[in-house]
DNA sequence: CGCGACGTTGATTTGCCTCAACGATTGTGG
DNA sequence: CCACAATCGTTGAGGCAAATCAACGTCGCG
């Protein structure tokens, strides 16, 4: 549970006081490699903070193929936003790709936690911030750019995650087919 | 600049003197069409509140090619969140589309007040996780639809938008030709 | 061991781009 | 206010990027 006291202390101290709401409102859970976290048709009820492991946030088509919006790992958060806070069904998965430690604050904890230390306001407005930076150059890349274009960035931008995650789901961030990201890669290895 | 603080007071009741400390530090503006407010290779140096008027955010390809990112028009934030925060140069473009009424907050003006006005960092919370979630869907969108259902949901998700902007530009947003939206109006128009 | 997930290859089809050309608007400078 | 230029929307022919479908070998895991 530390894990998640350092995350907010990288962006600004906390007091002792702060540190033990925080703590008595967060919930540690183990999640198995498939485990889903969050089903479309249910409401988001966590803002998910990951220790170890991965998971991949994704909607399903009408043809039934799963599209990965995101990738998240050790020290990342994920839920659906939207969701979590107009308390709306969500359309979108989040699926552990690895046995995943986690920690976990309900809706109405987080909002408590808002109210008594303003400080998280700042620093989630920060995280968003970077995310939001992150997605939008997601956003330019992917009107401007071709498949393979993009999959190098993605190889550049997230080596680590593209080491430990299978090709199929890499494809599936991209907009892409497997067996297209299977031709990229050998024009690539042939150069 | 009432238009500002009805926009913050929107989220969050304002004092008296948090209004007065906000209009001191947030600046007024005219625009005209096709100036740019943000150009490549500078810093992002404001916050830009949208009162009247529509401005396209865009990135510059290796061809020349521009790709729109988003459209902001009255009551939207505009900024190159990343560039403003890190003070590095920018590689995107902001242009007013119409001739435009802003307000702008420069990055040390708007510390200040985030230092000053601890609610500010509540409601820019909440605006980004609003824009985040957006762009989440557009992300969705992009890697699971074809051109034909973007630009449908287009005109369905931002129909004041699609009204008063030229095809071009919302081809480029949709990541397509212009000639190829001419087709799919086409299409679209047959049945 | 056997099954399901994964990565790859090849043949064919489709979505979208490129380039060129054309009228219709719009806007702007003289 | 007009005339000309620039922008815009559209059409068509041809080309390329990526999808689809089918098949096959490998591997890890239950």
């Amino acid at each position: 549970m530390q894990a998640i006291l350092d995350h907010f202390q990288n962006y600004l101290p906390l007091t002792e006081t702060e540190r033990e709401l925080i703590l008595a409102r967060a919930k540690q859970r183990n999640i198995k490699r498939r485990q889903m976290i969050l089903q479309e048709g249910f409401v988001c009820k966590h803002y998910t903070f990951i220790i170890k492991g991965c998971f991949k946030m994704y909607g399903v088509d009408d043809k039934g193929v799963e599209h990965n919006i995101q990738f998240a790992a050790e020290g990342d958060w994920i839920s659906d936003i939207g969701s979590f806070h107009s308390q709306k069904n969500s359309r979108l998965f989040i699926e552990a790709l690895e046995p995943s430690e986690i920690i976990q604050i309900e809706q109405q904890d987080l909002y408590f936690l808002y109210r008594n230390i303003p400080k998280l306001d700042r620093i989630f407005k920060v995280i968003i911030e970077n995310k939001y930076v992150e997605l939008q150059n997601r956003v330019l890349q992917s009107i401007s750019s071709t498949a393979q274009q993009r999959y190098v960035n993605f190889l550049e931008q997230y080596p680590r995650l593209a080491s430990r995650l299978p090709n199929v789901q890499i494809a599936s961030y991209l907009g892409i087919t497997p067996e297209f990201l299977s031709k990229i890669r050998k024009d690539l290895s042939v150069k």
